[in-house]
DNA sequence: AGGGGGACCTGTGCGC
DNA sequence: TGCGCACAGGTCCCCC
């Protein structure tokens, strides 16, 4: 469920939990998820205090006051559940999420504070990894990855700067990490449309105006999403109910074959693949 | 060197 | 009801 605004909810919903706790037991229930468990894990994690819960893109890092960063990144289907007060639950009020499978509970964290933190992956996209706080940025997973879009980093300049001379379609550009960090299909797909740019066109041609009608585009429909995933941080922080995900109403993507919501467009939105994906774009309004 | 396509997994929904 | 296929929010790796 991972783009930047649904990653920057989940951190909102575990921070009350990790934040500042020290962790008490760690338990991860099979060697790997789409890579292997760094070395020991459990064992270096275990009596660590989360200084913070902190996002970069689609990653979350949790500061460690052992002086290493538990890396964890959601991948497509990963999620976390937060249970508190879990000393005061009996065997059998195990409250779950619905559509939750407990045969993906993959690893399961035992806070201070009595929370109970558990991440679910079916798909096995997702990995955690642990780095040292010093190399953080120059590690594999942070070294030339773009500018986070929420920041004053991030501006026309910036994004007009990354998109010229960039020979791949706007789309593709988009989703490139080193251009512009947590985009992912969905928002890609609805600034580009806010935009009225063709997923197809050209990164280089959008430098310039173009680029500089993305990036505050693209900072709105974040800031938007998270603002909706808030809505329901609520019963994520009770471990019921999934975050709203498909609660936002998303003005292009999914919507193929409806006619365009563009006031005074007429035209249809049309789903095609670029390099593997589903595109999601009007016709008409998009160029 | 940059960019496209396949691989990695499991689950779901659809048409037949 | 069952089967097969297409598809799903991401990233890495290989090959051109």
């Amino acid at each position: 469920m991972p783009e930047l605004p649904e990653v920057e909810t989940v951190r909102r919903g575990l921070a009350p939990a990790m934040a500042g706790r020290r962790i008490l037991a760690v338990e991860a229930r099979r060697p790997d998820l789409r890579f292997p468990f760094p070395e020991r894990f459990a064992e270096r994690l275990t009596g660590a205090r989360v200084a913070a819960l902190d996002r970069r893109g689609k990653y979350l890092i949790a500061g460690l006051d052992t002086g290493e960063a538990l890396v964890m990144h959601l991948g497509m289907s990963g999620r976390f559940t937060v249970e508190t007060g879990v000393n005061a639950l009996r065997p059998g009020d195990f409250v779950r999420a619905p559509g939750v499978d407990a045969r993906h509970d993959h690893v399961v964290f035992a806070l201070e504070g009595g929370a109970r933190v558990t991440f679910n992956d079916p798909r096995r996209f997702g990995f955690m990894d642990l780095v040292a706080i010093a190399g953080l940025d120059s590690c594999a997973h942070f070294r030339g990855m773009g500018p986070e879009p929420l920041s004053e980093a991030f501006d026309a300049a910036a994004l007009s700067a990354a998109l010229a001379g960039k020979r791949a379609p706007i789309k593709a550009a988009l989703l490139d990490q080193k251009v512009v960090a947590g985009l992912g299909n969905i928002y890609v797909c609805e600034a580009l449309f806010r935009t009225r740019i063709s997923p197809r066109r050209l990164a280089r041609s959008t430098a310039g105006a173009r680029a500089a009608r993305l990036a505050p585009a693209i900072k709105a429909v974040l800031t938007e999403a998270i603002a909706a995933g808030g809505a329901s941080l609520k019963d994520f922080a009770s471990a019921e109910g999934g975050l709203g995900y498909f609660q936002l109403d998303f003005a292009v993507y999914g919507r193929d074959g409806e006619t365009c919501p563009r006031l005074g467009c007429g035209g249809r939105i049309a789903r095609f693949v670029q390099s593997g994906r589903s595109s999601f774009a009007c016709g008409r309004c998009q160029r």
